[in-house]
DNA sequence: TTGTATGCGTTATCAG
DNA sequence: CTGATAACGCATACAA
């Protein structure tokens, strides 16, 4: 227990220098020349010492953090977690540190998490969802640089950084066509906002392919097992029934695999299926294993720290693509 | 785009007074009696001016940062979020806030995380893991007060919260001997640090109803969906099968749900199924919904962090509660 | 109850 | 290349 901490002025005494040359040499600064050997004897001299900058006094100074913060339902979800750890890499391959606020998805008390925020003069807000959502932020959020991720703002005013689900749509309809399969089901989701998306990624996929839309085969519910289950089982009294299935969610297809398997169907032999969002603990544990569409959440973590460190306004409208994960239902 | 921001001399310049007054109100010191009417008049301005406290003044003046680090990798895992949540609600209450680092469960390049955490004067570290593991930190951890959540250090330096292994293992067999079974399978983990506490609880609970402990309705493997589907068929090839099954994990339980069901056995009219750790994704979607032993994450990280603000010492080997969660299989 | 003076550890400016 | 010196915004001992 160090009665005091030591702080630069103990080193350069310790050295027999400046506390100016001290800064000059921790900072790494290109721009005044150092002797090496002064510079070796200030790193001996930090090591000896066990100095260590004292990050307050160095933002009081500078009057800088390399503070980001990020506000997110994600903690409190069982998946997006990606968005943390895509978000704090970037930060960090910056010499930035991520401030976590974690929020519940309903809680609107935020605006004082946000207040703490700025306290601590964080320089950049991230606001992320697990889901795709729509979310209004407190004013004051207005006086650093914004981004969202995974949701979009209700008026509009911050940039999204959004999965490109017409794509995710597309990839996931295209494997199946690949896979030799021309009629394809599509369970898709109520009317949030990827939905439309997702569709029309399967429509051109099938286009593409000369492959007639047929709409009967286009159905949607709910994000949940159940409701994959009661679709596809409804879509399997179809008279000419599909021999693959695109399911809008990983857990959608999870109750779809009971409702193909009632019907005395085999995975992937009579009926291919590809999910979507890779949800690890149902996609690997299903069997079989279900080969799904990732959300780009890492991807979007990133992207969201480089926005924000670079022209956020280029970022507007930008949409960041996932990938197929190839397991065995399809 | 304010060309510099407001400091506690312009909210004093505005009201007249002078900056310690402000301080005071502002920290809402009790020790010093401030009129009514000038607290209010100071908050007025402080309003006006938007006025909002450096946090990195305030370390650098006080020597306190209100700063907890939070190292961990269940960010970059599907469950045990509960940590954080938990974490930042107890910290928040007591003005504290969370920095979290997330890292991998493998990694070791924490170290200069660390240093990071320290360089910006974390008053105390939480070091959380998602599986209930055994870790080693960097030396320089042992500068600030440390808490491990779900883990424990190799050299047991540092007192761990975790989860009560034992007490878990009680409540799932006497969840299944109050449903009226006396036959129940047990599905253990092989050997990692939870498993012992758990076959103890189950044993407990067995001697308390009188029931004999029959040593082939015990089986271990792995952690995972695979495991338990080949355990739980082998268990109902037994002569004189379980009525009820005790699985070590809600994974285990998946697959044992798929191998009770190959057997022709109905859940839980046939066979009643408890798991354990309430992945939520994974119980609360399968098919009778699981009802399953909750991990107490929310609790172990509230613990952390009042442990870190309170006699240390005296969590060592403590232990936090699950709670049942009661769904459809049994 | 309020004001003054000082110091916290850094960075930045500017002169050598 | 190096060394004084002045901020940075706030808390606190001390004086009034």
């Amino acid at each position: 227990m160090p009665s005091r901490q030591v702080s630069m002025g103990d080193v350069a005494r310790h050295v027999g220098l400046s506390r100016s040359t001290i800064s000059f040499v921790i900072n790494g600064r290109t721009d005044i020349r150092i002797a090496e050997e002064t510079k070796r004897r200030v790193w001996e001299a930090v090591a000896e010492l066990g100095y260590r900058p004292h990050a307050g006094a160095r933002s009081l100074a500078s009057n800088r953090t390399n503070l980001l913060g990020l506000v997110t339902d994600i903690a409190s979800s069982p998946f997006g977690g990606g968005i943390i750890t895509g978000a704090q890499r970037a930060a960090w391959e910056r010499g930035q540190v991520l401030l976590i606020v974690s929020i519940d998805v309903d809680a609107s008390a935020d605006a004082a998490m946000l207040e703490m925020l700025l306290e601590r003069r964080i320089e950049g807000l991230i606001y992320a969802t697990a889901g795709h959502v729509a979310v209004s932020l407190p004013a004051s959020a207005a006086e650093v640089p914004v981004v969202l991720v995974h949701c979009e703002d209700v008026d509009g005013r911050y940039p999204s950084i959004i999965p490109d689900e017409e794509h995710g749509g597309y990839t996931a309809t295209r494997r199946l066509i690949d896979g030799g399969h021309r009629r394809i089901g599509l369970i898709n989701l109520d009317a949030p906002i990827p939905a439309a998306g997702r569709r029309s990624g399967y429509e051109r996929a099938l286009r593409e392919a000369d492959i007639d839309i047929d709409p009967t085969l286009i159905v949607s519910g709910s994000a949940d097992a159940g409701a994959g289950y009661e679709l596809a089982r409804q879509m399997f009294r179809h008279p000419d029934p599909p021999s693959a299935l695109f399911c809008g969610t990983d857990r959608v297809a999870m109750g779809a695999f009971d409702a193909i398997r009632e019907a005395g169907l085999r995975i992937p032999e009579d009926v291919a299926v590809v999910g979507y969002d890779d949800q690890e603990i149902v996609a690997s544990y299903l069997r079989p294993a279900l080969t799904t569409v990732a959300l780009p959440f890492e991807e979007m973590g990133a992207a969201a720290v480089e926005a924000l460190n670079g022209d956020i306004e280029a970022f507007k409208g930008s949409v960041v693509r996932g990938s197929l994960v190839e397991r065995a239902s399809a």
